[in-house]
DNA sequence: GTCTATACTGAGATAGAC
DNA sequence: GTCTATCTCAGTATAGAC
C-alpha cells in the first residue's frame, strides 16, 4: 500500500513525515494541510513525501494501521487477565478503540471516504483493506472467546461486533456532544441489547433463523475471507 | 445547493451541462472527467458549468435527487392499485431503487465520498443532506402504509429499511455478479429475515425490548427529525 | 439574470536529475 | 533516497457581451 522503508535512515525520514503530517492534520484539519505543508514540516522536499506514501490518504492509512495495532496490543494485554464476562469484554473492546480515537475523530472521517468505490486501494471495504479488516474481526473474536455458544453464532459474533463497531465510529464522528457521551449511551445501549438478544438467540428455537442468516452470508460472500464456515 | 435556474433559457443550459456530465461520468467515471470536459460536451464556458453547480459533485448530488424523485415517483404510482400485502410492497420499493440505479453503480459510489465529514454540504448522513433522508425515509412509509403494527414498529420501521437500503446500497456497488443477481439474492433473504422477525416482534412479549430501542434512539437524536415521537 | 473568454492560484501527483 | 521542475486540474476571478 506504501513504501515500507529498507535502510535506517529511511525510517527515520519516514517517520518524519508521518510525525509531522499528523501533528499538522491534528492542527489544521486533513484538507487543510497540504503535501507541500508536510514536507516543509519534516524538512524534506515534496518528493520524498511522495517517496514514502504515494498519496496524502495513505498517510492516513498508516495512521490507522497503527491505531488498528494499539487496539491489537491493549486489547490482548487488558484481556490477558480473564475474569470478566462476555458484556464486560466487549465492553472493554469498544472502550478501549474509541479511548484510542478520543482526540482524532476529524482525521477518522478520511478512513470513510472512498467506501463506495471498491477498487480504490483505500476503499475500506474493497479487497486492498481485506487484511486490516480481518484483523479488526480477529480482536472481536478475541473478545468473543471460548464463551460457550452455539457454532453458528460462535461465528457470526465477531463479524457482527465489527460491523457495530464501524456504525459506532460514524456516530463517534457525528457526535459533538461533549466527551461524545451521546456515544457511550449508544455503546452502553447496544451492548445491553445486544446481550438481551444473544441471550434468546441462543436458545434451540432459533436455530433455524441462525442457520438461515450464516448460509445467506456465506453464499454470498460476506463474511471476511479468513474464516472457515464448516455449515456448523 | 446548487444555482436554480430563472428563466427558460437557462434552464436549458443547466440541462446541457447536467446531461453532458451524467454521459461522461458514465462513459469514463467520475474522476476520470474534468469540468473543462463537462463544459466542453455541453458547448459552454467553464464559467457556464460553475454557473449552475458550484462543484463537480454538486452535479453527482442533483443526479441523486433525480434518481429519488424518480423513486418517489415509480413507488407512488407502482403501489397506487393496492393488492400488494407488505413483504410485496418492500420488494417493490427496493427493487425499482435498484431498476432506477442499474447501470449507474460507479456513480453512486461518491454520494458516499463524505460519509465521515459531517460538515462537508454533500455528507450523505449530515445536517445539509437531511431533506433529501428524509424525502428517501419518505418513501418506506408509504411501503408500511397502514400495515397493522404496534405504533412503536410504524416508528421504527420505515427508517430501519432505510437503513437496510443503504447497506443494500453499498452492496449493489461492491457487487460484480452478472446482473448483480448477488444483491437480488441478498435483497430477497433479508426481506425473507424481516419477515420473519417482524412476525415474532409483534407479539406482546418484545413490547419491552421494542420499547428500550425505541427509547435508545429517541433519546440520542439517531431518528430523522421530522417524526414525532410519542413515547408510544 | 445568463453566459463567454481568459487568466490565474493552489495543490495533488509525477519524472527525471543527482 | 532525495530534490527540483513540471504537469494537471479543480476552482476562482474578472471583465464584459447580451
Amino acid at each position: 500500500m506504501f513504501k515500507t522503508t529498507a535502510t535506517e535512515k529511511g525510517e527515520v525520514t519516514r517517520k518524519a513525515i508521518f510525525e509531522s503530517a499528523l501533528a499538522l492534520f491534528r492542527e489544521r484539519g486533513f484538507d487543510a494541510t497540504t503535501m507541500r505543508d508536510v514536507a516543509a514540516q519534516a524538512g524534506v522536499a515534496l518528493g520524498a513525501a511522495y517517496y514514502y506514501f504515494p498519496s496524502k490518504e495513505a498517510i492516513i492509512q498508516a495512521y490507522y494501521g497503527v491505531v488498528q495495532a494499539e487496539h491489537s496490543r491493549r486489547v490482548a494485554e487488558g484481556l490477558a487477565g480473564g475474569g470478566m464476562n462476555l458484556r464486560q469484554r466487549l465492553r472493554y473492546v469498544l472502550q478501549t478503540k474509541f479511548d484510542i480515537l478520543e482526540n482524532d475523530r476529524r482525521l477518522l472521517g478520511v478512513i470513510f471516504r472512498y467506501t463506495g468505490e471498491p477498487d480504490h486501494p483505500l476503499s475500506c471495504l474493497g479487497p486492498a483493506t481485506a487484511g486490516t479488516r480481518r484483523e479488526s474481526v480477529e480482536v472481536f473474536s478475541r473478545a468473543v472467546g471460548d464463551e460457550r455458544l452455539p457454532k453458528d453464532l460462535q461465528l457470526l459474533l465477531p463479524v457482527a461486533l465489527w460491523a457495530l463497531h464501524m456504525g459506532l465510529l460514524i456516530l463517534f464522528i457525528y457526535d459533538e456532544s461533549p466527551g461524545q457521551k451521546r456515544t457511550q449511551r449508544v455503546l452502553d445501549g447496544t451492548l445491553d441489547l445486544s446481550m438481551r438478544l444473544l441471550a434468546l438467540a441462543k436458545f434451540p428455537m432459533w436455530k433455524p433463523i441462525r442457520s438461515k442468516v450464516l448460509a445467506m452470508l456465506r453464499d454470498n460472500d460476506l463474511l471476511p475471507e479468513f474464516q472457515t464456515y464448516q455449515a456448523e
